[in-house]
DNA sequence: TCAATAAGCTAATCCGTATTAGCTAAGGTG
DNA sequence: CACCTTAGCTAATACGGATTAGCTTATTGA
């Protein structure tokens, strides 16, 4: 047998038209009649020649095809921080699979020519029913115009591009960090240090946001609560600190984790949380002792593909949905009473 | 909301027809003559319009769509065995997107219809160029109707179902797992242990094949070697084994690593390798201290990939590709001088 | 008995692109 | 001048399924 048999084969097997066959394989008896003995034969016929229908043509007439897009404007699988992004790819396939939906990983541009090309590369997705987005940037551009044209997507991180108008589910490091300054100020700290990336990505300004809110109303003085630094410097800050009398380290956890990670070199002869109090605003893998949070990324996949999902059955054009999910506080022992 | 342009579109604008803006943009000007004028003037519409080809469409009139599946018989994203089969993932990805491949991850029926409807839900798979397989059993009867319709596709793993029509690409245990005796029995070892699981997947008996080949040539009593056992019975059985004057245990790293675990548990007071030599047929994770062999799962990904596109492109009806990767030993340190 | 209904089905068309077959007009040949 | 090229383009159709607008028959109501 060559081909594959079409709905056309079953017809004529049966002794029907095709449009018969479509109407009785897809149950869409919207207002149609079939005698029930046509349903069988056609039914009993598609069985015999092992009909499965053409994904590709269902999605042309009828534009669904239960397939959504993952865009990783990346790697979807870094090998470098697999810890980080692994936990939300498993979520997506969770919920996808759930819901019957299958998943087109695009990343064919990445080699041949080069992913810059957004423009193009990124209307691919429209082969899907909709899409997710995955990544630091947001190409306005090209966004923009699959929103124009009612394409269903979804963001993984919060946005705040193109007016507010881009759907996403994200995750609010800002209730997530003031809770863990309010749980040291709690804990009698007075002289609280932030420790950041230098990279200005929207996840670090919410969690510095978070910080900041938190130490004001709790009336600690916010002029030097912030630095930035790279990691190597963060060894001379420590130092500093101390002199200044510091009692607790606040620091962001990033993709790759290299912050947290260099903090906790600089901090190896201190006494923790003894002589000082630790916290990581996220949760460095492998270190369950950290004060900090956890982030929900598991469930951020799900969530993400369940707007989605929503987006492309509910086909109201209003309001773009957003969702910011709650992290998981992680008491760890790392925070102590602030000594004398 | 505008609707996406189309070639109609940009035909209309050009003053030409539908056929000549299809020629024009893809190129193929295979005999025909187009004038220059015209084709300028089509690719300013075309520019002018923001068209993007509708890959659906593509896909339907062409049968190419540069996109290959991926079909996991269970989860893609195995939660309990992550560090298994990511490594395979990223390989996959990595090289997909070095040949200008979409991925499409078929995960899709998994939740709502029971994924044992393989017939139907395997078939799924012929949206996309070719398609990669990917777990234990065969389901015969589908492979073997894709097969027979000359759909592209490889399998992840060894396989001689179908006499032997199946293309894979595969890892070779058999070798490896030699290399390992072989090493033991250079050591001075005579009263070797092989202990596998209860499982009999091919990559079981792979190198329960490769530990025989290797003892029987060495001379070795090759009657009392294996011992399959369950992860329980493990800590009873080297019990024994030591009253008995073994000298050395291998073991076999399943997917899970539960049964390498269990031994090394078993084992917690004895001095290794002083007293007993440990070795594992594979790398468990997190205990580069083991000596064993690295199974090469990103190139596995990476080559399966080529093989496929290779398939898909050539479009040779020949004979069915199989490869075999070979390991990479690990010398470790839990392998020493046999005693006495 | 004639028209009005309704049940059961089909012809035709659409979705957007690729491809084949062929048409037209200009230029060259005998 | 009839005949052939050939460059340059188009009409028609395929791909496989969804959908709309009917078209037959039998059945019912008046």
């Amino acid at each position: 047998m060559a081909r594959a048999p079409r709905q056309a084969d079953i017809a004529a097997a049966a002794g029907v038209s095709q449009t018969t066959v479509s109407l009785i394989l897809s149950g869409n008896t919207d207002g149609m009649r079939l005698a029930e003995s046509t349903r069988r034969r056609v039914l009993k016929a598609a069985e015999t020649l092992g009909y499965v229908p053409d994904p590709v043509a269902t999605r042309l007439a009828s534009s669904r095809n239960h397939m959504i897009g993952v865009y990783t404007f990346a790697s979807a699988f870094p090998t470098a921080v697999d810890g980080f992004y692994y936990p939300i790819l498993a979520g997506i396939e969770e919920e996808a699979a759930a819901q019957g939906q299958d998943l087109i990983l695009f990343t064919g541009t990445g080699g041949l020519e080069a992913r810059s090309d957004d423009k193009t590369a990124i209307r691919r997705t429209r082969i899907a029913d909709g899409c997710l987005f995955f990544g630091r940037q947001v190409p306005e551009e090209p966004i923009d115009w699959l929103l124009g044209g009612g394409f269903p997507l979804v963001y993984i991180g919060r946005r705040d591009e193109l007016s507010g108008r881009i759907p996403y589910v994200g995750v609010d490091y800002v209730a997530a960090s003031a809770a863990v300054i309010n749980r040291l100020v709690a804990a009698g700290h007075q002289e609280i240090r932030y420790l950041r990336s230098i990279d200005d990505a929207l996840s670090s300004t919410d969690r510095e946001r978070g910080v900041l809110t938190a130490a004001s109303s709790a009336g600690l003085p916010v002029r030097r609560i912030v630095a930035r630094a790279a990691d190597a410097e963060v060894p001379a800050l420590v130092e500093r600190w101390r002199g200044e009398g510091v009692t607790a380290v606040v620091v962001e956890e990033t993709d790759t984790g290299s912050l947290s990670a260099a903090l906790m070199d600089a901090v190896r002869g201190i006494r923790v949380p003894e002589e000082l109090s630790l916290a990581v605003l996220g949760q460095p893998v492998g270190h369950p002792e950290l004060s900090g949070f956890e982030v929900p990324r598991r469930e951020l996949g799900r969530q993400s593909v369940r707007l989605l999902v929503n987006q492309i059955t509910s086909s109201s054009t209003g309001d773009p949905e957003q969702m910011l999910l709650d992290c998981i506080p992680i008491a760890g022992s790392t925070i102590g009473q602030a000594p004398c």
